[in-house]
DNA sequence: CCAGACGTTGTT
DNA sequence: GTCTGG
DNA sequence: CCAGACGTTGTT
DNA sequence: GTCTGG
């Protein structure tokens, strides 16, 4: 699963991102602050289609569907295995797929407690999850939400989780995003030898920590006699 | 037809 | 809203 | 995802 | 345990 993320670039790092590798000009962005502790329920950046083109805009991270009643429980995942099916995420798969600006996630393994990783991308810098969207209605505006797509791990990450963000490449991504994208076998895509892990500390658990020290290693004391 | 679920994860 | 189950 | 609350009444 | 909030 992907519950916590990064994005931890100034935003004039990200513009400049934005401009050269996806040619936005004007990203829409009305909030963003850097975050190494990016959780549920919080504005975050993603990119979509807007009049054909590609554009940036804020999302908040949960899609909550509009009959739902519990307003509070948002939807922050969706199963890849199941997305074209299930009937609170069909529309959004065929019309209103999304990429989701990244640069590393953290994952809990459990082993009686539970100990945090950060996962990122090897040198890859900034990247991207597969991603739904659709609206939501708050106080009567219609807003943005999105969630991420997961798909079973793989390699390394399996040894953490069972489940993983679905990660998309540069021409991957183009695809997601294009609107004739139809089933391009994107949605299990990752081979996680590409990933790096490493522990961190239980200091990235809570939420309003959100410093560089979420991502900085652990290295397990060596209990010597 | 109406009633009730509709999502994911983890845990049990 | 839309689908499934009875 | 994890952390933290989880209840009511009356009085200040 | 279960729900809410971030």
């Amino acid at each position: 699963m992907c519950g916590r993320y990064l994005l931890s670039y100034d935003l004039e790092d990200l513009i400049k991102i934005l401009e050269e590798r996806w040619n936005i000009r004007q990203p829409n962005i009305d909030y963003y602050e850097p975050s190494y502790n990016i959780a549920p329920g919080q504005k975050i950046i993603a990119l979509y289609k807007e009049n054909n083109e590609v554009a940036a805009g804020s999302f908040r991270w949960g899609i909550e569907p509009s009959w739902s009643k519990n307003k509070s429980r948002l939807l922050i995942n969706a199963r890849s295995e199941t997305v074209e099916e299930k009937s609170t995420f069909r529309d959004s798969y065929s019309n209103r797929r999304c990429l989701i600006l990244t640069n590393g996630f953290y994952e809990w393994k459990r082993n009686g407690g539970k100990t945090p990783y950060y996962i990122t991308l090897n040198e890859a810098g900034l990247f991207s999850y597969a991603g739904l969207w659709d609206y939501y209605n708050d106080n009567g505006i219609m807003k943005k939400a999105c969630s991420i797509l997961t798909m079973e791990s793989n390699g390394s990450m399996s040894k953490i989780h069972n489940r993983m963000p679905v990660i998309l490449n540069a021409s991957q991504e183009k695809i997601w995003l294009s609107e004739n994208y139809k089933d391009q076998d994107l949605l299990n895509p990752m081979d996680s030898s590409l990933l790096h892990i490493h522990e961190v500390s239980s200091y990235v658990n809570k939420w309003s920590n959100n410093s560089k020290k979420c991502i900085e290693p652990v290295v397990n004391e060596q209990i010597s006699f």
